[in-house]
DNA sequence: TTGAAAGCGATACCAC
DNA sequence: GTGGTATCGCTTTCAA
C-alpha cells in the first residue's frame, strides 16, 4: 500500500506538503495541491489512519460499547450514534459488555487501549463510582441511560420511574385493580426504577403492589414467555400484565395465546420501549416510548461537541417517557 | 497515559525487554519479567494499539461492513462475528454498507484506511467484479451472503433459490394454488434467488405463477404491510402469501389483520429467516431458517485460521436453508 | 508557500 | 537473557 513517501517523492514535494494537502490546510498552492493529488490518485493513495492516530494523538474513532450487538433496542442505539459520527468521518468501534462487570470493564480497557478520543457506555454492571474514577482518567466519556452521581453532565437518560409510572396509571385509568409485572433482571438500575414508578402509580390509586405477582424476566422474548406461564399457573387472578419491555411482552403475549387466552379481551398487556416491532404484534401493543434513537443522537452530538470542538450541537441530559396506547389493553368496566 | 519508555524506565530495563514481557515472549527471567509487570501496574500502563499497529503492520482488527447496525438479521451476524473474534483478543470494526453501492465502497475504503487484517462484508451493491478485485488489493476478505464468480472461495453463502423453492413447495404440498409473494427489493440477489426457486416449485407442481400477485417490498414490516394491503386490494384471490423475509411477514400479518382476516385461516402465511421474534408473532410464523450465526461464525473463523493462522479452525463455503413449520399455514384440502 | 527534522509508541532484528 | 536502534507512516513545529 502506498505511503506519504511514496506520493511525495512522485509529486516532488515534501512530506509536509502532502500532509498540508491531505488536512486541507489552506497554505499550499493550487499548482503543488493538484501535483499531490494527482500523485495520490496515480498510487491509489489512501492514508493510514494508524499512522495518522499516532502522530496525531487523535484516532478520530469513538468507543461505543453496549450490553449486546443484537436486540432491537440496542441496535436502533448503536445505528443512530454511528450515522451521526459517521457525518464527521468519525468512526464508532463497537464494543459488547454483556451486563457483566468484568466484561464491561474488560471492553472499556479495550477501547482505551484503542486510544479513542471519547466514549460513550451504555453499561449496566459497573458501579457509579468506577465511571466516576474513568471519567477523570482523561479519555472524556458520555454514560447513555443510567444518571451517575458526580458525572450528570456526562449522562443523557431517561426517566425510567416515570414511564413505570405512566404504564401503571394507564391501566389504573382504564379500570384495572389486579395486576402482575414482569420485571427485567432485578438488580438492574432502570428495571428497579421501572418497578418503583409502577408502585408509585398504585398507591396514589391506594391498590396494593401483590409480591406474588411479580416475576423476574430477563428482558427477552423468552423470560417474558416464562414469566406469563408462571403468572398464569399462580392461584391468583388478574385483568393485565406489565411487562418491563417490548421484548418480554412479545414473549408474554404468546405464553397467554397458547394458555388458550385473547388480548386484550381476557387480558391486556402493556410493554415498554415502543420497539418498532411492538406495532406489528398482535394485537399492536400498548407501550411506553422510549426514545432510544433521541438519546442515542444526543450522545454522539455531546461529544461532537465537546470532543471534537463542533459547536453547532447543543445538548440536553435527561430525556421523558411517553405512553402509545395502541390495541393491548382492554378498559374494564367496574 | 503512560508509555513504553516510562514502564521501561521504571522497572530499570530496556524497550526491548519491555515489549518481550507484553507479547509473553520466553526469553525473559522472571526477576526481570516480574520487575517489569509491577512497573506496569504501578504505572496503569496499558499499550497503545495504535502504536502497536503501527510498528507491527498488524491492526488486530478487522472490519465488518453490513447493511444496516439495526434490524436483527444483522445483529445476530454482528453479534456472532464479534463474539468469536474477541476470544482472540481481535476486535471488530463496524461500518454499515446500507444497501447503496457508493456507501459500501466508500466504507470499504474507510476500513481498508483503518488497516483492518481482513474484511468481512454483506454487500448487496457493489458488483462482483469489483469484489474479485478488492480481493486482489493485498486485504484478505471474506463474503457472507453472497457468492461471488472468481473468488468463492472467499465466500459464505447460503443456497437462497433452494429456500424459495423449499418455501414454496411446502405450500404446495398443503394443497394451496393460488399464493402471492411479497419479494425484497427485485435487484438484490437473494431476492432473486429466492424468487427463482419460488418459481422452480410452481413448475414442478404445474401452477402458473402470476405476475400480478408479485409485490416488491423492502424487507422490512413497512414494506410487508403495503405489500399485503396491495394485494387485498387486488381482484385477484389467494389462500397463501409468502414473504421473502419475516419482517415484512410480520408487516404483512398486521395488514391482513387490519383487513379482517384471520391467519391461517383465512390466509396462510410464510416467512423466510427464521429470526428468534418469528416465533413470538401470532400465530407463529412458518418460515425458511437464515444460518445467520453459523454462516457468520464461519466467516469469523475463516479470518481466524487463514489470517491469523489458527489451525484449528475447519471451514466450510455453502449452507443450506430449511423449513420451519409452525402455524401460520393451514392444509387445504382440495 | 515549502522543506527539514523531531517526535508519536510500539516492534523486531542484531549484537553482546 | 538483555539492550541498542532502525523503523512503521504520519503530524507538527521551526526555518527558510
Amino acid at each position: 500500500m502506498a505511503t506519504i513517501y511514496d506520493v511525495s517523492e512522485l509529486a516532488g514535494v515534501s512530506l509536509a506538503t502532502v500532509s498540508r494537502v491531505m488536512n486541507k490546510n489552506a497554505n499550499v498552492s493550487d499548482k503543488t495541491r493538484q501535483k499531490v493529488l494527482s500523485a495520490m490518485e496515480q498510487l491509489g493513495y489512501r492514508p493510514s489512519a494508524i499512522a495518522k492516530g499516532l502522530a496525531s494523538s487523535r484516532s478520530s474513532s469513538v468507543g461505543v460499547l453496549i450490553s449486546e450487538l443484537h436486540g432491537p433496542f440496542y441496535g436502533l442505539m448503536m445505528s443512530a450514534i454511528e450515522t451521526e459520527l459517521r457525518e464527521f468521518d468519525i468512526h464508532a468501534i463497537i464494543a459488547a459488555g454483556h451486563s457483566d462487570a468484568g466484561k464491561e470493564a474488560e471492553s472499556i480497557e479495550f477501547l482505551l487501549s484503542r486510544r479513542c478520543d471519547a466514549l460513550i457506555l451504555w453499561v449496566e454492571s459497573v458501579s457509579d463510582r468506577y465511571l466516576a474514577d474513568l471519567a477523570k482518567r482523561g479519555t472524556p466519556i458520555v454514560v447513555i441511560g443510567r444518571k451517575v452521581a458526580g458525572i450528570a453532565r456526562n449522562c443523557v437518560s431517561l426517566n425510567n420511574e416515570e414511564g413505570g409510572y405512566l404504564a401503571a396509571r394507564y391501566l389504573l385509568e382504564q379500570g384495572h385493580r389486579k395486576m402482575a409485572y414482569i420485571a427485567g433482571p432485578l438488580w438492574k438500575h432502570d428495571v428497579k426504577e421501572r418497578l418503583s414508578g409502577h408502585k408509585r402509580a398504585l398507591a396514589e390509586y391506594k391498590v396494593n403492589f401483590n409480591e406474588k405477582l411479580l416475576y423476574e424476566g430477563d428482558y427477552r422474548e423468552e423470560g417474558g414467555f416464562r414469566g406469563m406461564s408462571h403468572l398464569l399457573g399462580l392461584r391468583n387472578t388478574f385483568s393485565a400484565v406489565i411487562c418491563a419491555n417490548d421484548e418480554m411482552a412479545a414473549g408474554a403475549m404468546t405464553s397467554a395465546r397458547d394458555a388458550g387466552l385473547s388480548i386484550p379481551e381476557d387480558l391486556s398487556i402493556v410493554g415498554f420501549d415502543n420497539l418498532v416491532y411492538a406495532r406489528y404484534l398482535y394485537p399492536k401493543l400498548t407501550t411506553v416510548n422510549y426514545p432510544v434513537r433521541e438519546m442515542a443522537q444526543m450522545a454522539a452530538h455531546w461529544v461532537l461537541k465537546h470532543v471534537y470542538g463542533n459547536r453547532r450541537f447543543t445538548t440536553t441530559n435527561t430525556f421523558a417517557p411517553a405512553l402509545v396506547a395502541r390495541d393491548s389493553v382492554k378498559k374494564v368496566h367496574r
